[in-house]
DNA sequence: GGTCAATGTTGACGGTGTAAACATTGGCCC
DNA sequence: GGGCCAATGTTTACACCGTCAACATTGACC
């Protein structure tokens, strides 16, 4: 059978695709082992492929790790701007939008924020465009030009957000916040209260 | 010599104290290595004793780096406390100083802030009271009955006050803000910004 | 059609976590 | 004081892991 898909696995000598489909299989075992438990030799027999082959895609455990994050950090930052997007309602709806997004994908995908942010992988192999903190400087400025924001600094307003939704999304994937992870209505309801309150403020 | 002080290393076939020994030597090695990067052999082998001898202390690797843990978070409670006393000024001022020693603590104890809540450890294991949220709660309950603060729900206020504490330590620790970790004055300035934002509200 | 670089495999090495069997010892009871 | 026992350490062993070096297979290009 000389004639493959291009994509597809092969019984053939050669893959065709390893690299992405040990990315997919990485991240299963990611899923369900966490960082930490997993293995690149359980990686490669996932994908039905020596021990060894990962060594041709990527130079290192850590290197896949670091793709891994990096795929990571970009679905993140795709859910936010989506989350925002939908809502044209004024930058603090899209603020609150984007933060319940960012909190969702961090409950729902635990593992894969622990492996972005808990220090398993080097974050010099990570790159830090298309962050979360573009999206939400984006929201904080044309809330600021539209006068609906206090005309400060917007990279410090957008790092309080930033700061806060990330706080917030840790400390509910540790599970050190009494929420109700498996209840989404509630979730979004808690990020928003907080959301909340940073916008309108703690004090009066 | 039979008589040796009760919490000395000897060389007797009995170390005395082991087990705070092991986790002295477990909390060097995990600064300089990192969580992860961090072997029980090594450890015992640093204590100066056989590779399994750990075991007769803690059950598990993972029992040991709870323990670190768990005196992780308690050091990081008595630094906020400490600094919340150290300020008589209010509520305000206190939160202010609750932050910049939450975020002190992360930045010059970075790797035993991600063996906390990076998800290196298995929280059911490291116990939740004498959490950083008693202190900000404390602080902001009695910010609300000097009707210094709003009077809303003070626990979900302080969610708000740690979310945004822990979401900037944790992104200075990842090196994901552009601050000046090395300069400790920039950083109190920093998180004083940060916690001036949210004390006194985003929005106008 | 032959050559070569890319890709995958086999085998090996040192390191790791952990369990089982064994050794040493201090403290307690007679 | 002497003997026993539980606590504490050690030795040995096993399976697994990351990584390297040597080798095999193959598709693509001249």
């Amino acid at each position: 059978m000389p004639d493959k898909p291009l994509n597809a696995a092969s019984d053939s000598y050669h893959h065709g695709d390893l690299g992405n489909a040990l990315l997919a299989a990485a991240e299963t075992l990611l899923h369900s082992h966490g960082p930490g438990g997993l293995s690149l030799r359980e990686v490669a027999r996932v994908a039905g492929v020596s021990h060894t082959a990962p060594y041709r895609h990527f130079s290192n455990k850590s290197a896949l790790l670091a793709a891994l994050a990096q795929r990571g950090l970009e679905r993140l930052h795709a859910a936010m701007s989506a989350a925002a997007a939908s809502v044209p309602h004024g930058p603090e709806q899209q603020l609150i939008a984007a933060g319940v997004a960012y909190v969702s994908f961090a409950v729902s995908q635990a593992e894969i924020m622990q492996l972005m942010f808990g220090g398993h992988v080097e974050q010099a192999q990570v790159g830090t465009d298309k962050d979360a903190f573009a999206v939400l400087l984006a929201i904080v400025e044309s809330g600021i030009t539209a006068g609906v924001f206090r005309a400060r600094d917007a990279g410090e307003l957008a790092q309080v957000a930033w700061s806060t939704m990330h706080g917030l999304a840790m400390l509910i994937t540790a599970n050190r916040l009494d929420v109700d992870v498996s209840d989404p209505a509630a979730l979004a309801g808690c990020v928003s209260s907080v959301a909340g309150n940073v916008i309108y403020g703690l004090s009066r």
